[in-house]
DNA sequence: ACTGACTACTCACTTTTTTGAGTACCGACG
DNA sequence: CGTCGGTACTCAAAAAAGTGAGTAGTCAGT
């Protein structure tokens, strides 16, 4: 169980609807974890089933109606016990990098072209986080409220993912850089 | 299909054994991938299958026989078209990133412990790349292998992995010693 | 002689993730 | 008046990944 966690550690924050959700996994939560909507749509039914979620209807007039779930404090012993059970290790799992393994063996130039947009990609995303970052943090300078800010994880796990998207930035335009050059090198040899 | 590529990318070195695989995929691959070897065998039936690997089976006197595999034209032709095609986007997927999200909300005390952990292993992951790297590119300097080496794609990604983590390490001391000395104030104020 | 580690794999199964196709209603734009 | 984009969700299915248990022989150490 995964996908169970980061939706009960996303929803800590307050009361979301599976579609509010659906777009805080694509911006913050996606820093730790991705999901499509379905997916949360799902999970979030599985959660109130098993009690760890509870959901209260919402009416609204010109929109459809939409259900708001929070955490419950079984949602939050679950969450203790798993915070407290050994983590699996982390690993990037990219197709990108399995195209660089075989990028010499095979053709480079579309390896290439997908390298840079990766690295615009990356920018993208790091102005973003940048962005969320300023947000989260208000007024305060960053060592200050990480000692004193109340509510630090969501802060903690973007910093993770901007160090994340820059490392990748900077890899992906190295790499592209190394590749062009040797083409031509075997273009001219 | 994904391991599928992950595979071929690994056997373009030569020919490999599904045992001999998963020790590779525990070092050099596990930078972009990862696998238990049950997934590789059951890869590795389903590539010959579709003609993408080739096998033959070597006979051993002292140990048990096995079957070594290369990659077909076949296969070639389905890593090049593989590499043509869009990648997805690449994130971060870690147990301990939903810990660290939920962190302030629930104990800190079994997450610092798993930071610390993670920290040291990714140390030791930290030495098995550079020694890894050491070895790929042989006498040569890194600038001069990078463009003149003949198989230089493993070195690249193992360079991703190395970025990784050293990021990940670094990140997992900055967090432990911030959630300590989070506690700390709370013990004190 | 027993134990544990290493080579080399297989089978069966479950869980998790991903993909695709719908439903339905509102408001804005041209 | 039609169609596009946004809100809000559901259902069904396929594909991929992960888990547990087992087989079977060799070799080194105690």
């Amino acid at each position: 169980m995964a996908l169970r966690h980061a939706v009960l550690a996303a929803l800590l924050d307050g009361e979301y609807s599976g579609y509010q959700l659906a777009k805080a996994f694509d911006i913050g939560v996606a820093n730790f974890w991705y999901a499509l909507p379905q997916q949360l749509y799902a999970e979030l039914t599985k959660l109130e089933k098993d009690g760890l979620v509870a959901g209260r209807q919402v009416v609204q007039e010109t929109r459809p109606n939409k259900r708001l779930f929070h955490v419950t404090d079984a949602g939050r012993a679950e969450l203790e016990s798993f915070a407290a059970a050994a983590s699996k290790p982390s690993f990037i799992r990219d197709d990108l990098l399995v195209k660089v393994q075989a990028a010499d063996r095979i053709g480079t130039g579309p390896v290439i072209g997908q390298l840079e947009e990766r690295a615009c990609a990356a920018d993208a995303k790091i102005e973003l986080l940048g962005a969320l970052l300023r947000q989260l943090r208000g007024e305060a300078d960053e060592e200050d409220f990480l000692l004193r800010g109340e509510r630090i994880g969501p802060y903690l796990t973007c910093l993770r993912g901007l160090a994340f998207e820059r490392e990748h930035r900077d890899w992906c335009r190295r790499i592209a850089a190394v590749l062009r050059e040797r083409q031509k090198i075997n273009a001219d040899g």
